[in-house]
DNA sequence: AGGCATGTTACAGG
DNA sequence: ACCTGTAACATGCC
């Protein structure tokens, strides 16, 4: 899925486009998502007045006038358009681009006010769309078990070291977990874990503290830099407004098997191996 | 045709 | 209980 960089990047957008409309109507096309759109979702939205887009980790929140919460997650293939009176625009920045726009995979359709409509599109279905009570948001089974932003103060040295030492997880699937992290991917955890010149098998308990302030300080830096470049996109989409993303030109380590590591002077090889079923990239000279 | 894909989650086995 | 690998979910691309 996109992962945080991309949801921000969407979120960011949406601010822009959507935040202070009201919600005229809502159009279902398809409720089978990862889960079911609730029956009750039409009736608790329609007529709201959308007052704050959100992020949690790689969940997108909707905030609505009646204290109620829209929870959006991408699963990997969901995207958001927005398109305008104006131009007809699909302005979408999300990570997965498709050469043409299929009409069939839109799952859910926002009438919104100004003439303003958001289309949820997902070809692989393994997001989900759900509402609650903004009061009870933390209770939620989702979002309750998210650890802290990587962005934020409370991701520091003091906090991986705590969680690393008491954690038998290899460090890419550490990094991965959203109880420990919230918003790191597949894609980030390869890349951060690259800059830190950190075998991604290593375990979690045997990193120095040196290995884990690199950890710190590498991803804020990276995931700074991606949301900066409107995070990754990895299909060409065709459309002549559709917004890409540029970080995947930014890529050093993810996708790169078989080639030359990029660290100046290092001359190693990327090698591409699977780490719980999930493709894993590091140099097999600097990464060791 | 078969392998692969940004995520999450259930299950089995260690 | 924790960990990993495997498979599943649904669809399309190479």
């Amino acid at each position: 899925m996109p992962e945080l960089p991309e949801v921000e990047v969407v979120r960011r957008s949406l601010d822009n486009f959507i935040a202070g409309l009201k919600i005229n109507k809502v159009r279902i096309f398809n409720r089978n998502l990862r889960y079911k759109i609730s029956r009750n979702f039409k009736k608790v939205v329609q007529g709201q007045k959308i007052t704050s887009i959100l992020r949690k980790g790689k969940f997108l929140l909707i905030r609505l006038k009646n204290k109620k919460i829209i929870i959006i997650h991408l699963g990997m293939t969901g995207k958001i358009f927005i398109k305008t009176k104006k131009n007809s625009l699909a302005f979408v920045t999300s990570f997965y681009y498709e050469r043409k726009f299929i009409k069939k995979h839109n799952h859910l359709m926002l009438n919104l006010s100004n003439s303003v409509d958001l289309i949820y599109n997902d070809v692989r279905k393994f997001g989900f769309i759900k509402v609650k009570n903004f009061q009870e948001l933390n209770l939620d089974k989702h979002i309750s078990k998210l650890g802290p932003e990587p962005l934020s103060k409370k991701f520091n040295l003091k906090y991986l070291i705590g969680k690393c030492n008491k954690s038998k997880k290899n460090i890419k699937n550490f990094l991965m977990d959203q109880k420990y992290i919230s918003g790191l991917g597949n894609i980030y955890a390869n890349e951060i874990l690259f800059s830190c010149s950190i075998n991604p098998r290593k375990l979690s308990h045997n990193l120095s503290v040196e290995q884990l302030s690199k950890i710190i300080n590498n991803t804020k830096k990276i995931l700074k830099v991606s949301i900066q470049l409107g995070g990754s996109s990895i299909r060409d989409f065709n459309s002549a407004t559709g917004q890409k993303g540029l970080f995947q030109e930014n890529f050093k380590v993810y996708d790169r098997g078989n080639k030359s590591c990029l660290k100046r002077k290092c001359g190693g090889s990327v090698k591409k191996i699977y780490i719980s079923n999930r493709s894993t990239f590091f140099c097999t000279k600097c990464q060791k």
